[in-house]
DNA sequence: CGTGAATGTTAGGCTGCCTAACTATGGAAA
DNA sequence: TTTCCATAGTTAGGCAGCCTAACATTCACG
């Protein structure tokens, strides 16, 4: 029965990647503990850099509902980081934008993840890094499908 | 100036790296919200499946405070899975071990969680699965050495 | 002994998510 | 036009999970 070692041998795996989900979840929550913003705040920011963009938008985008979306959107706002403009297409719509400190503190942050990141991934050797590069897009898959 | 570039592609794969983390937190929560137990429980339980353990373990082996680990073996008490017992070597410490309905309980989430990710893992081709099996050893090198 | 360290628990607070209920606008049909 | 439903967002209230500070108990060592 070639199905059923099949069947034995992704089970396996998805033991694995469960585990290894759990370290990605700490690492992850480690990159937020440095008080700065949350990754989910940043993520916004990543989104109205490109350019202004609704609440729905901000909510899909994050996989949370709307008034939680909102909720996070006043915090940014009363940071000064991002600006709320009524839609002028739409005047229910609310268009987030970041303001110009938005921007620089977003760019500011994300250089000092993305060394923080680098610096850990430098410790691997080189063949490490190719296999850990090489994987990052099947993970992107495997969310995107689902 | 080789470093240079080495540098540059370092940063890069860093920015990638953050990007699908994003992904697998987005993943792990969306496992989290079957409604069962959370992935912390869950690892708690893994952990007291294998061995009685102590409360301060626990918090150390989840990355959380005493406090919060006590809150959340409290929850798994009361729902019947984990049994609190006074250590008898040392009747400071308290340990930690799975009832009879607890083991099956997380035997039980497990398989089906194993399941639900087996299934998404199936969609990729054997080559994708491959590399995606080769990456996992690799994050879990970076969590720990951090 | 007695004093400082270790182990948990309790109390109180914060963040981030949720649902339900509401306001206001848009759009289509009578 | 007017009515009525759908869409966009906010407000209110609640819950889970984490935190620190303060506490009780026990241990271990000088």
């Amino acid at each position: 029965m070639e199905t059923e070692t099949e069947e034995a041998e992704l089970l396996a795996l998805a033991q694995s990647f469960r585990s290894t989900l759990r370290h990605a979840v700490y690492l992850s929550r480690s990159m937020d503990s440095d008080g700065e913003l949350s990754t989910m705040q940043m993520s916004t920011l990543s989104m109205a850099a490109d350019a202004p963009l609704r609440v729905s938008r901000v909510a899909a985008n994050l996989g949370i509902r709307v008034p939680s979306a909102t909720e996070q959107i006043i915090k940014l706002e009363q940071a000064g980081l991002v600006s709320r403009q009524p839609d002028p297409t739409d005047s229910r719509a609310v268009l987030v934008q970041l303001t110009r400190t938005g921007r620089t503190t977003w760019e500011e942050v994300n250089r000092r993840r993305n060394a923080r990141i680098a610096e850990l991934l430098g410790r691997l050797d080189s063949r490490d890094r190719a296999t850990l590069a090489a994987a990052l897009p099947v993970v992107a898959q495997l969310t995107n499908h689902s």
